[in-house]
DNA sequence: ACAACTTGCAACACTAATGACGCAAGTAAT
DNA sequence: ATTACTTGCGTCATTAGTGTTGCAAGTTGT
């Protein structure tokens, strides 16, 4: 049984936490990115030595290892909305969401690419969070079809997994500026690498 | 230390193997390539399960799971070379032979999805026939670029990179058949989602 | 029929990882 | 300064997974 003597976690109390606590947590979710992200079956050891802490440290705030993950996942999703929303898809012309959008969660996904790959947790908070995204870049493509940007005959869930494993493409590239990548995802997206002969 | 009785994976000695014997393998490598893709972590028993065998036997055929998944890539590696050989790449025009390589990698992929992804082996075996392929592959996307088929302002590698990812995002749709999903990786990679209008 | 081979089963040893606990030392907030 | 909290360290228990071995029973090929 987990037993533990303070609350663990992040959002799951609404306790107020010690600034160096704060840290601790911060420090051990940053590191289970970059650690999990080159092995995803590190162990805890492995997180905590990146983290700085001792191995029991990281115990004490997340009760398991699969509670990390699901923190992990947590953070990573919230960061992940604000991108979004910080590019206002709703508000501007289609082509201009496209490029705001993808400049935001690239820079997102470079930083918290496990977590993110994380999408399909248990948190039901987490998957609602994922939906709304999704439903966001449904209606995004929705509307750059009704704007003549978007073919009409390609399928909508089509258009979007291929979006996003472009992105994903795009972020593993470490080196390039991302605004350089965003342009190169945009541009791939919607003109492909032919040049239209021959078809 | 590994001391087996009797030779251990596929291609590792000439001795002739028992019919019996080689069904068993070819099961393992099968219930293997299922149960991982499912989840990359599962134990030996739960593959052994799927296999219809007992553990003990994996283990008497893999000397360890790395050697059950080396000899996963080094299967998968073959049929997917095999895939690409037949589509006879070099002899057909680039439209044509990008049509063929993609239906025929894409029925392996759909059957050997988890076992391609362990590309990386430390077999050099495997990595030679990878970087074989992806040399053969960008020989087809420099004729498709003279044939004027692809633009010429495209980075090749990041050509392969998206074409490559296009394959896997569809070889996922697990119903379609595979004519269609070809066709469909083809036009998306060549034309892109939109329209060309705004750009 | 016979020899060689293969499998399942049961048992075993070993390892790595997880998780819990108490305590001493240190830090944050009041 | 005092109190409450947090961390590192050492230690322990437990579990799950891996790999090995011997033997009886069954199968394959000749």
């Amino acid at each position: 049984m987990a037993t533990l003597s303070y609350p663990v976690g992040v959002s799951e109390t609404t306790r107020v936490m010690r600034s160096d606590a704060a840290r601790t947590v911060r420090a051990i979710l940053e590191a289970a990115e970059r650690v999990l992200s080159k092995n995803p079956a590190a162990s805890m050891e492995q997180i905590a030595e990146a983290a700085g802490v001792a191995r029991t440290t990281v115990h004490r705030r997340f009760a398991s290892r699969e509670a990390l993950v699901d923190a992990m996942a947590a953070w990573a999703t919230r960061k992940f909305a604000e991108a979004v929303e910080s590019a206002h898809p709703e508000s501007t012309p289609p082509l201009v969401a496209l490029y705001q959008v993808t400049a935001s969660v690239l820079k997102v996904k470079s930083d918290w690419g496990f977590a993110m790959s994380r999408a399909l947790s248990d948190d039901p908070e987490v998957a609602r969070v994922h939906a709304d995204v999704e439903e966001r870049c449904d209606r995004l493509f929705r509307r750059a079809q009704a704007a003549g940007v978007l073919r009409a005959d390609v399928d909508t869930g089509w258009a979007r997994r291929v979006y996003y494993a472009l992105i994903h493409e795009a972020a593993q590239s470490r080196d390039a500026e991302p605004d350089a990548l965003a342009t190169r995802v945009v541009d791939t997206l919607l003109r492909g690498v032919g040049t239209g002969q021959g078809l």
